[in-house]
RNA sequence: GGGGGAUUAGCUCAGUUGGCUAGAGCGUUUGGCUGGCAGCCAAAAGGUCAUCGGUUCGACUCCGAUAUUCUCCA
């Protein structure tokens, strides 16, 4: 069976099961703080779990792309090294939420698996949570009980808290799990050893394939466990282990999920598949990678320097750095791979199709700096290998090797290796861990258990249609950090305040009690779809009923912004064309930025054309006209612009402004024309493919164009008014460019004068050129005289002193070839001077200089510099 | 968000513990030689040593801040 059919089997089953089909949400999680990328089919239902929501149905079935790179079994480093571990991954599940509980979910599972997909009973083995002690938990009997009526006893296996029982984190929704495992080996190996044996032993071919979790407890702050009010199911099962044992493979590698492009990494780096490990482990990095990498892109996560960029980064450095060792590829190669991965997984995931242009750009251009760095990084552990005479490379200098310079260890090891030099790894690890506590400590944040105040649902979001409302508080909780000391959060039944989200920021404003307590709320984010004020206190008493007022002005200017935003998406698009996609957008009440795609430079004019397309957006007084009970699709059908790596509900809400329509939560103004006045005032690049454009609007505008004209009638007062003050300007420059010449070429005929003057006096004492005198230069002056006078004499002995800003200074110049035969020593000479001058100084024996505070030593000094000469 | 590094001529980079008027290669310009695929020889121009402040007799070099950039960690 082809992978296509595998994926549309399982829907299909649970389709036929009453469930709802829901697209994969995106790969890269937006508001939860705990998390950076879906790692678990669940995580888009998450808010349902913890009771922040209701699903639209109770029953749901989706395929969900994942990316894991860390956790128990998933670290980034050891993907590839063996045959089914995986960054991404695509998860089939089937959920219910308080609908069906153990029975069916256990009964669905043995027939799809059984009778659908037509696997060997034999060949399957089922665990149950054999129950925990210190938690108080009994064994998971009813999960037991309902097995055996399908499977002998002999193929269900008792499992630990470790192995069955899931928990989403350290606190939260939690419960046994029952799990379905796959035993692939030969009847040969079989016979050497039972497959209930190996059950949960990393065995590459028994392996798990299902996981059923039975939610039924929330796990709170202090480590107890409360039964939920409803119970869920939340399975999980992995796609490309399940295609391994539909098509008979020993290997996720060796299904079609992966094939494609194995077979076109061979083609491109003239390798083989399965002659030799090393070629085969950097061959499956690479498979791997390039999925999760172009999958990340596509949902509008570019590789950067911080939080999931910086993981998609590493995830590509890795690939890359398997290339550029075992496949011997010294040239970006890993873009090639996206026309077949788009090729073979857009039908499932169009995202690749629509992107692929940006993705294949994105991609080289990593590629391209991560080549120059590794370059870099060879270059120095040459120097490092040169200099360590003992053939041993401390962890140290390998950690700043890596830490500065980001030249993979790995890499360090394995040429230390062939050059014989050994690596002192345990140091590298001390390094990397202090590194590691340092930035931990830096970002700590504990958070305590939420204080229930009020029972109740809250209704969420009031604020697009008033900017008060009466609240209560239903819950709060205090959280600590470094970063921002202690805040407390607090969720309201209802509230005026826009969470940050959609690239806006979040409203700030007051709480205000009737006996005139007044508390700030400085920010409202968004968490697992529960609104949540911050607020630097709580108010006295948290019981009470509020007036919760948005800070109106704030609010007023981000709203231009956004709206804004909006005309210059639909403006760039016009004037730049259609491939222009929105990459990101920040909207702030001072100003708004907004990345999109496109590949070349916007020149001033198109900028202009841009300015002025959105003015006259703004002149044209359209009225903000908005749908909030829209299906996606309807929404869509209209014209509705949505983006990529944006997660939507079943309503969604859609914003329109003439022809500018878009999918969007964020607050905007009633009327183009509130925005005022629109102003770009900087353009630039993010990434290949990806520009930035930068502008204000509404007052900020103003405040710009109003410092401009004073900036601009300052500049013509200074310029006399000039009917063309650039013209005067340039005039100035080219003239202070002539002035510097000639003041430099008149200093050179001063000190040519000066030298000529300086010759006549010089007089021999002793068979040595000897001259000491006070001079009018600077420092600089006096060096250059020195040497200019030091070329056409020898056996020169020079003093000179000058004054300048009520210090004294002293210099003296000594032909070389007298610094030995006579044995002096011009730093010397102005030390011992020095004491005349009450100061002190030094240098080289040839020249040196001193300085003081009392110019009138000067006399003393240059009468002693004689003595030298005695 | 936290740490580390880098910033020197148009480009790629040297510059040892602060001190000889900041160098090289490529490129540019000029002159001469030369029938070639980086032609050869000679000469010249080109530098606020990122910016600002501090220490010092003296700072490209040391210290602090800022900007830009690379990199690791979260």
């Amino acid at each position: 069976m082809k992978s296509q059919d595998i994926r549309t089997q399982f829907l299909k089953f649970f389709k036929s099961k009453d469930h709802s089909v829901v697209a994969s949400a995106p790969m890269v999680i937006k508001d939860d703080p705990t998390l950076m990328f879906t790692n678990a089919g669940m995580n888009q239902f998450k808010e349902y779990f913890l009771g922040n929501g209701t699903p639209s149905d109770t029953r749901i079935t989706d395929t969900q792309k994942c990316l894991r790179v860390s956790g128990k079994h998933n670290d980034l480093e050891e993907v590839g090294k063996d045959t089914y571990h995986h960054t991404m991954f695509e998860m089939l599940g089937n959920w219910s939420f308080g609908d069906y509980f153990k029975k069916e979910a256990i009964t669905w599972a043995w027939e799809l698996l059984t009778e659908v997909y037509k696997i060997d009973k034999e060949i399957l083995y089922v665990s149950v949570f054999e129950g925990n002690e210190a938690e108080g938990l009994p064994l998971d009997k009813e999960a037991f009980d309902l097995w055996k009526q399908i499977v002998p006893d002999e193929r269900i296996i008792l499992g630990n808290k470790k192995d069955n029982f899931w928990e989403m984190g350290d606190q939260g929704p939690c419960g046994p799990s029952s799990e379905i495992h796959v035993d692939l080996r030969s009847a040969e190996e079989k016979a050497k050893m039972p497959g209930r044996d190996l059950v949960n032993q990393d065995h590459p071919l028994v392996v798990e394939i299902w996981n059923l979790v039975f939610i039924q407890f929330n796990r709170k702050a202090d480590g107890s466990l409360e039964k939920l009010p409803q119970q869920h199911v939340d399975t999980g099962m992995g796609f490309e282990r399940l295609c391994m044992v539909l098509q008979g493979v020993k290997s996720n590698y060796d299904t079609d999920v992966f094939t494609p492009l194995i077979k076109e990494i061979q083609n491109i780096t003239s390798s083989t598949y399965g002659k030799d490990q090393e070629t085969d482990i950097a061959i499956r990095v690479i498979a791997d990678h390039v999925r999760a990498v172009a999958f990340a892109i596509a949902d509008g996560q570019l590789p950067g320097s911080t939080g999931a960029g910086y993981v998609i980064r590493r995830i590509l450095r890795r690939a890359i750095r398997y290339g550029f060792t075992f496949l011997n590829q010294k040239e970006p190669f890993v873009y090639k791979l996206v026309a077949t991965l788009s090729k073979q997984m857009g039908e499932a995931f169009p995202e690749l199709v629509s992107q692929k242009n940006l993705c294949e750009n994105v991609i080289r251009e990593e590629e391209n700096s991560f080549l120059r760095t590794l370059d870099q990084g060879l270059v120095l552990l040459d120097e490092i290998i040169k200099e360590s005479a003992d053939k041993k490379v401390s962890g140290k200098k390998a950690f700043e090797l890596y830490d500065t310079y980001g030249f993979p260890i790995d890499l360090t090891a394995l040429i230390l290796q062939e050059k014989g030099f050994s690596l002192d790894q345990e140091e590298f690890e001390k390094e990397l861990q202090k590194q590691k506590d340092r930035s931990r400590n830096a970002s700590k944040m504990i958070s305590g258990d939420w204080q229930i105040v009020s029972d109740g649902e809250t209704e969420g979001f009031v604020g697009y249609d008033s900017l008060e409302a009466e609240v209560k508080i239903l819950r709060y909780r205090k959280t600590e950090s470094k970063k921002e000391g202690e805040l407390y959060q607090m969720v309201f039944d209802k509230t005026p305040f826009y969470p940050e989200g959609g690239g806006q920021v979040g409203d700030r404003g007051v709480l205000e009690s009737t006996d005139g307590e007044v508390v700030y709320i400085i920010d409202t984010r968004k968490e697992n779809n529960l609104i949540i004020h911050l607020a630097k206190s709580l108010p006295k008493n948290p019981s009470a009923t509020f007036k919760a007022v948005v800070n109106v002005a704030q609010r007023a200017r981000t709203a231009a912004n956004h709206s804004a935003t909006h005309l210059l998406h639909q403006g760039l698009r016009s004037v730049l064309g259609t491939h222009v996609e929105q990459k990101g957008s920040m909207v702030q009440s001072d100003y708004l930025r907004f990345d999109f795609s496109h590949f070349s430079k916007v020149s001033s004019e198109e900028l202009q054309q841009i300015e002025h397309f959105v003015n006259k957006k703004i002149s044209e007084r359209l009225p903000l006209v908005e749908n909030r009970e829209m299906t996606y699709q309807e929404a869509i059908n209209d014209g509705a612009i949505a983006l990529f790596g944006e997660k939507y509900g079943d309503k969604v809400r859609a914003v329109k402004f003439g022809d500018s329509m878009e999918l969007c939560g964020g607050t905007h103004v009633g009327n183009t024309a509130d925005i005022w006045h629109f102003k770009i005032i900087s353009e630039g690049a993010v990434a290949s493919g990806i520009r930035r454009i930068e502008a204000i609007t509404n007052e900020a505008a103003k405040e710009y164009f109003t410092g401009q004209t004073e900036t601009f009638s300052e500049l013509k007062a200074i310029l006399k008014n000039a009917k063309d003050p650039v013209k005067a300007v340039v005039n100035l420059q080219e003239e202070n460019a002539e002035l510097k010449k000639q003041v430099e070429s008149l200093l050179k005929d001063k000190a040519k004068n000066l030298k000529t003057e300086l010759k006549y006096e010089i007089k021999e004492i002793n068979g040595t050129n000897f001259l000491a005198r006070k001079v009018d230069l600077d420092a600089g002056g006096i060096k250059d005289l020195s040497f200019q006078l030091g070329d056409e004499f020898e056996n020169l002995f020079l003093l000179f002193a000058t004054e300048q800003n009520g210090k004294a200074l002293l210099s003296c110049y000594i032909s070389k070839n007298l610094v030995e035969e006579k044995d002096l020593h011009a730093g010397k000479v102005v030390k011992e001077l020095g004491k005349f001058i009450q100061g002190g100084g030094g240098g080289q024996p040839f020249y040196a200089t001193a300085g003081g505070k009392n110019p009138d030593g000067i006399v003393e000094a240059l009468k002693k510099a004689e003595e030298y000469l005695q």
